[in-house]
DNA sequence: TTGTGTTTTACGACCTCC
DNA sequence: GGAGGTCGTAAAACACAA
């Protein structure tokens, strides 16, 4: 397979173009100085350079997408890290770290509103997580229901942070989660089933893609050893972090949740 | 408008790991 | 047993054509 084949359709994903959910985004700048300093684990694995695949493939190609969120490293929303001690440069792949905008200026403030101007989509899902704090059991079904609604649409900044930081890695760590958390107004359940539901339409699409690269022509095995057919072995697992091989390629495998813990539990 | 298809939250079932 | 993982699915939210 051709990871450029994928990387061009997803870019669509977010884009804020004239498609359907035009997110309206503001111009924003992020600082590009690596962060993370909870959590060295993130190194950057030069294996997985040398892989051109992993990363390097599946995201090699500048997005524009995220060009146009103005990206930079994911947890610029979290005003609190950026005075934390830089740390260890997390993983960060070189064609990401040339798409980072220069340090200008720091991410603004949640700008839900910002966004939310008359003509923009936003302007009904502004706070639409003022209801999470109830906890209310479904009349009819009786399935538990965490929330008075079935669902709330979350923000576009709420998402941009979200996808940055899945942009940056594909599985957070609980240290992260909790400041996402707290800087984004979600839970930390909600979080982490973004990241779960995330990668599951990262895997979804390049399904799809996958089958339109076979169709089109292209060849999945093209490239052997470049990248792996799953998503997430495009992305850095937790076991990378410690340096081992995951998960095996088309494995239903799961990252080793113990290390995710020992990693940024009481650090 | 309305009907339809897609995407986005949220959950349950089941799994592995510690 | 609890944590978080995937997978499948429900249903709201949304986009768009008719």
């Amino acid at each position: 397979m051709h990871v450029s084949c994928l990387v061009q359709k997803e870019g669509t994903m977010y884009h804020p173009g004239p498609g359907r959910r035009s997110v309206n985004l503001p111009p924003q700048s992020f600082p590009s100085a690596p962060q993370y300093p909870d959590f060295p684990g993130y190194h950057h694995v030069p294996a997985m350079d040398s892989q051109a695949g992993a990363w390097g493939g599946h995201y090699g190609p500048p997005r524009e997408d995220w060009a146009a969120y103005g990206l930079g490293p994911p947890n610029s929303v979290a005003a609190p890290m950026s005075s934390a001690s830089p740390g260890p440069v997390p993983y960060c792949p070189p064609e990401y770290s040339a798409m980072h905008a220069p340090a200008s200026a720091a991410l603004q403030p949640p700008q839900d509103d910002m966004s939310a101007g008359p003509g923009s989509p936003n302007r009904d899902r502004r706070h639409s997580y003022e209801w999470m704090n109830k906890t209310v059991q479904s009349s009819s079904t009786g399935k538990t229901r965490t929330k008075e609604k079935y669902r709330v649409v979350y923000t576009d900044h709420q998402r941009l942070e979200l996808e940055k930081e899945f942009h940056y890695n594909r599985y957070i760590t609980i240290r992260r989660k909790s400041e996402l958390a707290v800087n984004l107004g979600l839970s930390e359940r909600q979080v982490k089933i973004w990241f779960q539901n995330r990668r599951a339409k990262e895997r979804k699409l390049i399904k799809k893609k996958m089958g339109q690269c076979e169709g089109s022509g292209g060849s999945v095995h093209s490239d052997p050893g470049s990248v792996s057919p799953l998503p997430v072995a495009a992305s850095l697992s937790p076991a990378d972090i410690h340096g081992s091989l995951y998960p095996p390629p088309g494995m239903n495998t799961l990252p080793p949740m113990g290390n995710i813990q020992q990693v940024t539990v009481g650090q």
